[in-house]
DNA sequence: GTCAAAAAACCAACCAGTTGGTATATTACT
DNA sequence: AGTAATATACCAACTGGTTGGTTTTTTGAC
């Protein structure tokens, strides 16, 4: 961070370590692979970071704070009723779907598959990263919860868990199909969920029958 | 498959494999690991199977036959209601959970996310054999949708891509924080949401409503 | 004895991490 | 301001160990 060469060179290696880790996993991704694609070479990489996996902390915690960012600043945030911002949640994730695949997916999901049960500093930054985004999504579901159901038998935090394993699920499926079309059907069930959970909006109308 | 000792050796060395590569991942699961867990040598494995890739496209297609036999001879496959069966599955699955996190996730969705964009043909194996399984469940998500709500707007077969999606973040989350409780509570997410969209049992009774 | 199966020894390529050193800043002193 | 001292950023070459895969030898069933 001392001079702006140096903070640009970790930046061009997490910038790599991100796009090459969630296209081929934490395990296949070499730090040659990393450096070659930074265009740095490899001493100048251990110099930046101790080790692989202190790379891949790092590149855990500076996805987390993008994603933050990228979700805090678009526009559903600013909708007043909670539930739609849940919803627009939703949207704007079906919407990030017409993307490449290794645009979407989650650096976060894919990793831990792989390494929570042989790295548990890497299993760790992935959880708590994870557990932060659904605690951000689980203040706007309390906050509908409270608003049109508030004695529902479920909790906003496990609600906002089932949309995270939605997501992770619909990357699973868009990874395998190479077609985002599945993806986007989960996503469309998981918004019919919410609404459904979250009761009609408050123009009082009858609500739509269960089975539509 | 011609002497006995030979098929139980490859069995020995498909089962390694199949457990290995789910605690671990496919990339970091060398040959010489999966040799010394299965008690044969190298010489041996490669005698057996021509490569790592195409041991792994084996311990792919038995991990879906063992599946299948699983599912096909579970109780609540003799279910005369559809709607008993689709969800007769996820209580099955929700009971699965109480096992080892490496006994009851999917070798599938654990090996799709590290190779699909390098290695064509495992991708192809994966999403082969998820998608069998979808249509076995397709089945019975299908008959019960005819007989209790022929004209809803969802097709059958999303309605089979969503559970697995549901599933497979579920186990990414039992990974990550090395407890079953959110993979649970998703899983009954998912059962409330298939409950909802089959109707009611054919008692014939008012629906429950859709905000409990 | 023959031939498939298993073992043992081996190999070239590759891996994460080190080395010893050079370039480029930043600071400190005048 | 000028410049010596120091710290940071970077790099090419190297290392010990590992990788997927091969070759050669031994075993064992018929």
């Amino acid at each position: 961070m001392k001079t702006p060469r140096s903070a640009a060179t970790r930046t061009k290696l997490l910038e790599a370590a991100r796009d090459i880790i969630r296209a081929r996993g934490y395990s296949a991704t070499t730090v040659d692979d990393i450096c070659a694609a930074a265009g740095v070479t490899k001493g100048s990489f251990f110099h930046h970071f101790p080790s692989k996996e202190q790379l891949g902390i790092a590149a855990i915690e500076q996805f987390n704070e993008t994603a933050s960012e990228i979700f805090r600043s678009a526009p559903y945030t600013s909708r007043p009723d909670p539930r739609d911002r849940v919803l627009g949640y939703v949207d704007f994730r079906i919407s990030m779907l017409t993307r490449e695949i290794a645009q979407f997916t989650c650096l976060l999901g894919t990793m831990v598959q792989e390494v929570y049960a042989t790295h548990p500093d890497l299993r760790a930054a992935c959880d708590q990263g994870m557990s932060e985004h659904v605690a951000d999504l689980t203040r706007d579901i309390q906050a509908a919860k409270q608003r049109y159901t508030p004695d529902a038998p479920w909790s906003a935090e496990s609600v906002g868990y089932f949309m995270q394993a939605v997501l992770q699920g619909a990357f699973i499926f868009a990874k395998a199909k190479q077609d985002t079309r599945v993806a986007v059907e989960s996503l469309g069930h998981l918004r019919r969920y919410l609404e459904m959970l979250l009761g009609q909006p408050e123009t009082g109308k009858e609500p739509t029958p269960c089975r539509t």
